[in-house]
DNA sequence: CAATAGATCATCT
DNA sequence: GATGATCTATTGC
C-alpha cells in the first residue's frame, strides 16, 4: 500500500488492495494446485500476475511468497500521478478522472498492463513497482473483499481511508 | 443513486 | 461446456 506502479510515462500510487491465501483459500486461483496459468504464483515473490477476467478486462496481482508458496496480492485501485493525459486516452476520456483507475480492470487498462506483463519481475522490467518520491502519511481500512464466491467473511481488502480513487465494492 | 442486463473468452472440468 | 478476483449502459426512482 502506498507504493507506486511505473510502466512507461504512466505511474500510481496503490490505493486499494486484496490479499489471495494460496492453498487454504477457496477463493483463491491457487486453490487447487499449479496450472498453466497460475504457475507464475507458485514461483518467486515479486513477479507480476495478470490474468483475463470476464473475457474482456485483465486484473493485475504481484506474487508476495517465498517460491512453492502461491499467496498474492491483487490490486484493486491506484491513484494516478504521471502520464494522465496517457491514461484518459486509453480508458476513453472518462468524465471524471477517478474512473480511470478505481477498479482492478479499469487500472489495467489505464497503466497498458496486459497479459504480455505476466511473469515480468517487478523490481527489474518494463513494470516497477517503487517507494514513493513523497511519503504521505495514510490509515488503512479493511473489509471483505469484492466479486468473489467462497470465503465471504474474511476481511482480506485493505484501502487508504478516504482515498477518492478507492473502488465502490 | 440503486438495480439489472449484457458483453465475451481463456481456463479448467 | 460452464464459469468468473469486471465494467458499462440503461432503466427506474
Amino acid at each position: 500500500m502506498g507504493k507506486v506502479i511505473v510502466h512507461g510515462k504512466v505511474a500510481a500510487r496503490i490505493v486499494e488492495t486484496e490479499a489471495y491465501l494460496g492453498l487454504k483459500d477457496r477463493a483463491a486461483h491457487t486453490f487447487r494446485g499449479v496450472t498453466q496459468r497460475t504457475k507464475v504464483l507458485f514461483g518467486p515473490p515479486g513477479h507480476a500476475y495478470v490474468y483475463l477476467i470476464y473475457g474482456m478486462y485483465e486484473c493485475l496481482n504481484f506474487s508476495c511468497e517465498p517460491e512453492g508458496s502461491p499467496g498474492c496480492v491483487l490490486i484493486r485501485a491506484l491513484e494516478p500521478l504521471a502520464g494522465i493525459d496517457e491514461m484518459r486516452e486509453r480508458r476513453g476520456h472518462p468524465k471524471r478522472d477517478r474512473d480511470l483507475t478505481n477498479g482492478p480492470g479499469k487500472l489495467t487498462m489505464a497503466m497498458g498492463i496486459t497479459r504480455a506483463h505476466n511473469g515480468l519481475d517487478v523490481t527489474h522490467s518494463e513494470l516497477l513497482v517503487c517507494e514513493p518520491v513523497r511519503h504521505q502519511r495514510f490509515e488503512i481500512t479493511t473489509s471483505t473483499r469484492i466479486g468473489i464466491q467462497h470465503n465471504t467473511d474474511w476481511e482480506m481488502r485493505f484501502y487508504i481511508s478516504g482515498n477518492e480513487f478507492v473502488s465502490k465494492g
